[in-house]
DNA sequence: AAGGGTGTTGAAAG
DNA sequence: GCTTTCAACACCCT
């Protein structure tokens, strides 16, 4: 499900639940989850670890542990509940993790996409898929002078551009859809095209954008929901995400939905001209 | 009622 | 290399 916001979301309330629980053994329903392991030695290696902190890098959650550090990627749809140890196993309940309390950690994930890798503590950096990751707009270097330094002379769409993590990590289809919008930029928009005062923008929306969304808690779309049941609010923000049809909130031209690298794109076609 | 679409990403193919 | 397509999977909506 997550972006983001959502993971950040998720983060902050696991990290209210689970910080000083110790693991007394995980239970994998179906293993493929699992990279780089195997459930035995998997389980092994985190009995008897307690959990110290909840961290974040992009769409990446940590579990950060004595000695490793559990690394667990959503993907579309993965969720995680806290559930009594009698609790029955729901269907899509793929991992089962056992606290010494007697509380355990479900992790659900109805297309199995998720997956959950441990790396040694400090180490979270090199494992696959977050070595050559972007910067997060957060960080401290991301700007404009970043992402101009990244898009070389590019002829990608610049919706395709911004969706790939290691040009800039954490954003996802529904926030370049409205970062996009907040530009003014055409998601077709050869990134060749763009011009220092482009990127500068982008940089800035991506920020507000995603700073606004973690505030609200993320954004709950179709039946998603966050997890524990956390639902967020950013969807009462969303100005083109999803809403094919609907006039824009600027100009009232009926938001168009289109096919950009295979993804659902939503744009405003008197706001978001194509430049280039 | 089959097919297309879905808050993702990595491997394969061009 | 750089870019695009497709597969992993289950469910929902036309």
């Amino acid at each position: 499900m997550p972006e983001l916001p959502e993971v950040e979301t998720i983060r902050a309330t696991l990290s209210e639940h689970l910080v000083g629980k110790t693991f007394v053994k995980a239970e994998f329903i179906y293993p493929k989850i699992l990279k780089n392991s195997d459930p035995e030695t998997f389980s092994a290696a985190i009995s008897g670890q307690t959990i110290r902190q909840m961290g974040r890098y992009g769409k990446y959650l940590f579990f950060i542990l004595d000695r490793n550090t559990l690394i667990s990627h959503l993907r579309m749809e993965g969720k995680f509940y806290l559930k009594p140890i009698d609790a029955v196993l729901e269907k899509h309940e793929h991992v089962v993790f056992h606290f010494t309390d007697g509380e355990t950690l479900r992790y659900h994930d109805t297309r199995k996409f998720g997956t959950m890798e441990l790396v040694p503590r400090g180490c979270e950096r090199e494992a696959k898929g977050l070595c050559g990751m972007g910067l997060e707009p957060f960080d401290e270097s991301f700007g404009g002078p970043y992402l101009q330094s990244m898009a070389k002379t590019s002829i990608r769409p610049v919706k395709s551009w911004l969706l790939d993590q290691t040009v800039i990590s954490g954003l996802g289809n529904i926030y370049v859809n409205e970062v996009l919008f907040r530009c003014r930029l055409h998601p077709e928009t050869p990134v060749r095209a763009l011009e220092t005062e482009d990127f500068a923008r982008l940089a800035e929306a991506s920020r507000a954008v995603l700073s606004k969304a973690i505030e609200l808690g993320g954004t709950t779309i179709r039946t998603y929901y966050s997890s524990l049941g956390v639902t967020g609010r950013f969807q009462n923000e969303l100005n083109v995400h999803d809403k094919k049809g609907e006039p824009c909130p600027l100009c009232a031209t009926p938001i168009a939905k289109i096919q950009v690298g295979g993804r659902g794109t939503y744009y405003c076609p008197h706001c978001q001209p194509k430049k280039g």
